[in-house]
DNA sequence: AAAAGTGTGCTAATTTTTTAGCATATTCTT
DNA sequence: AAGAATATGCTAAAAAATTAGCACACTTTT
């Protein structure tokens, strides 16, 4: 079983992985429904078994189909995720980040939203005193 | 040229991208340099041309070479990066993200970035008030 | 219980990506 | 100004990704 840290994922197996870390867990149909320009529902499972061969995925039974599931936990890979951007586009600066995401959604954030981030952070802010 | 929009950057594309936007710009040594498991000069020259003609990049001549840059500002791009990794992983949940990072830096955040981050919110929640 | 539907396993072909080589032009150094 | 160094342009080959087809097993419906 390969590492699943050699994080060189292909496009579609990309696509495929930010679909089943969104849902959970995904039957191949499932997947085949939600990707955007999707292939022969034969080539979703090709790219799924591949995924599994390389150690990315692995699946349970349930009755006659797959239920395919991301081998790394979901926390991690989301973490890995967000400071790769950080890293990439701001420095490395969370601060920065949070900025772009604050101001550019355009107002969209909640009231509630905001209030939780700054729960968060006081919280840090405290612990870390 | 084609639309840069058309978001389907391969392994090595996406590398190359990704050093571009963390420098701001790149001469092609450069991103030799700095790609993890660099090929040839001659294939990282070769990849730079079609990201070229793809429409993500352009270039200035700065005498005898090109300087590579994204065509994209990066504010947009970043943007845009930082949006799938929250609505993948996060639900579209800022407040979560915001946490997952700030907890999983395991107390790598510095005061002042915390503070930081805390204005930030408080600017906004001043605004929508 | 037979037919229809849905799922998987395996295999092969096509397309895209990735890589490198060579010819030529320009700049820098001596 | 001549040689060395460094760039680019173009081309082609190798490797990887993507796609689809077919055979067979298991459920579900009639």
């Amino acid at each position: 079983m390969p590492d699943p840290n050699s994080r060189q994922l292909s496009r579609r197996e990309r696509q495929i992985m930010d679909i089943v870390y969104a849902r959970g867990e995904a039957a191949a149909a499932e997947v085949h429904e939600a990707l955007p320009d999707a292939p022969s529902y034969s080539s979703v499972r090709a790219l799924l078994r591949i995924l599994e061969e390389k150690g990315h995925l692995k699946h349970r039974e349930d009755g006659p189909r797959y239920i395919f599931m991301p081998t790394e936990p979901r926390a991690k890979a989301s973490r890995s995720a967000l400071q790769r951007v950080v890293q990439t586009f701001f420095d490395g600066s969370l601060s920065s980040a949070v900025a772009a995401l604050v101001d550019g959604e355009g107002g969209k954030l909640s009231a509630e939203e905001l209030q939780r981030i700054e729960a968060i952070i006081k919280a840090a802010r405290n612990r870390s005193k």
